[in-house]
DNA sequence: CTTTACAAGTGTATTAATTACACTTATTAA
DNA sequence: TTAATAAGTGTAATTAATACACTTGTAAAG
């Protein structure tokens, strides 16, 4: 049953830019295409948007189809819309950015059929489409959104150290941070919680663990705050 | 000549968030809606995004022949996908969020054919679709993006007083700020050329014109700067 | 020509935030 | 017992943010 329509209309998809971090890098999920155009290049996960469901709704369907990823930290970041952007026809795509706790999500998830694989951000292969682009404008998207937000929360595990914090910090603004001035900052916010444990693995000192207060981060957000670090 | 395609498929729409700053007020530049659904209402100038142009091109086309106005700051805002947003069907709308200098298109705008007005943005008739929430989404973005780039740059005319520009982000923070710190911040920048000139209308003292250094400017919103106020 | 009304313009002291900087401690493996 | 490794900790100097009130220059009114 075909649709018809007095204009040409273009097609509309979705793509996510997916964030995790693990061994100290920052990392980007991507899927290797299983047909043409672009077939066995990576890509962002995506598809096209159906008729009856709204765009948020789209993006979280082909994640989960695409890399089994559910309920994670999801905004949407931009629409490209170039006429040359798919060689086949007018393709425009909202795209999304995603933040997901790597070890809540350990393997590279379970997916549909194509392959799916985490990448560090510093060494990802050439993308299909004008995906590239669109990872590029995700990088600037977290790293000014960084400075408004505690984006840890949604990127480290539930329990972590300060040294893994600042790590993460330091992979996303791509420079060190004083270790003495990362811990008075961040804990004058008075949004983490000391736990009774401590790492016990590793032949050195263990480091003490924390949690998010998930009541204060939330405050805190909706009446915006800053974070510069 | 009908287009046909095996899914049904939305339709594309630009609407854009016209902000100006005038009479110590900052307004919105709205359209009285020519035909149905709607016919009648106040709404965003928008449309259509034709088969032959980018979105970007058709946010400009769309402000042209509706408003008049050409060549002004514009950028990219959210793209609005609810399933129901339009009662006539699935209409997806990519917004765009504007700033124009009030002094240089002086009057409601050389308009195509329907009406169109600029409101203070505190006062803002019931409007079209979900247009509501667009305005207040742009409205969120120029308070946020004021913190980080000089946004008067876009709003003022280029000649302006110290004052008229503390009135603008008083306009647009919606709180007094103190003359004395607001004057020592700003001018720390380096930002502002004073002129020769004075004003010299008006019963009172005549006040310092400036204008922005254009190439610093640049410089400063390339590699990011704070601008707290 | 004197007075009045009005916004323009100007400085300092206090407080808060940011930065720079180096050694000690707890654990495991050798 | 020693070596290796990351965890953990405080202070002084600098810089930025804030609070706050009077004087000046012009045009209009009297």
């Amino acid at each position: 049953m075909p649709f018809t329509y007095a204009y040409p209309r273009a097609a509309l998809t979705v793509d996510c830019v997916v964030f995790g971090f693990d061994d100290g890098a920052l990392k980007v999920l991507l899927i290797r295409r299983g047909i043409e155009p672009f077939q066995n290049h990576w890509a962002l996960p995506g598809g096209f948007v159906r008729p009856d469901e709204s765009l948020d709704d789209a993006a979280r369907r082909e994640l989960q189809e695409e890399t089994g990823l559910r309920e994670i930290y999801l905004e949407q970041l931009y629409t490209f819309g170039t006429l040359d952007r798919d060689p086949r026809e007018r393709v425009v795509s909202v795209a999304y950015f995603a933040l997901v706790r790597r070890a809540d999500h350990l393997p590279a998830a379970a997916t549909d059929a194509a392959e799916a694989a985490w990448f560090e951000v510093e060494d990802v292969p050439s993308l299909a489409f004008d995906h590239a682009e669109i990872l590029e404008m995700a990088l600037e998207r977290l790293r000014g959104k960084i400075r408004w937000q505690p984006v840890g929360f949604e990127l480290l595990p539930k329990k972590f150290t300060l040294s893994q914090f600042q790590a993460l910090y330091e992979a996303i603004l791509g420079r060190m941070l004083d270790k003495r001035n990362f811990r008075k900052k961040l804990l004058a916010h008075d949004l983490l919680v000391p736990l009774e444990e401590s790492t016990t693995t590793a032949s050195r000192r263990p480091a003490q663990l924390f949690r998010f207060d998930h009541r204060k981060y939330q405050a805190l957000t909706r009446k915006g705050f800053i974070f510069d670090l």
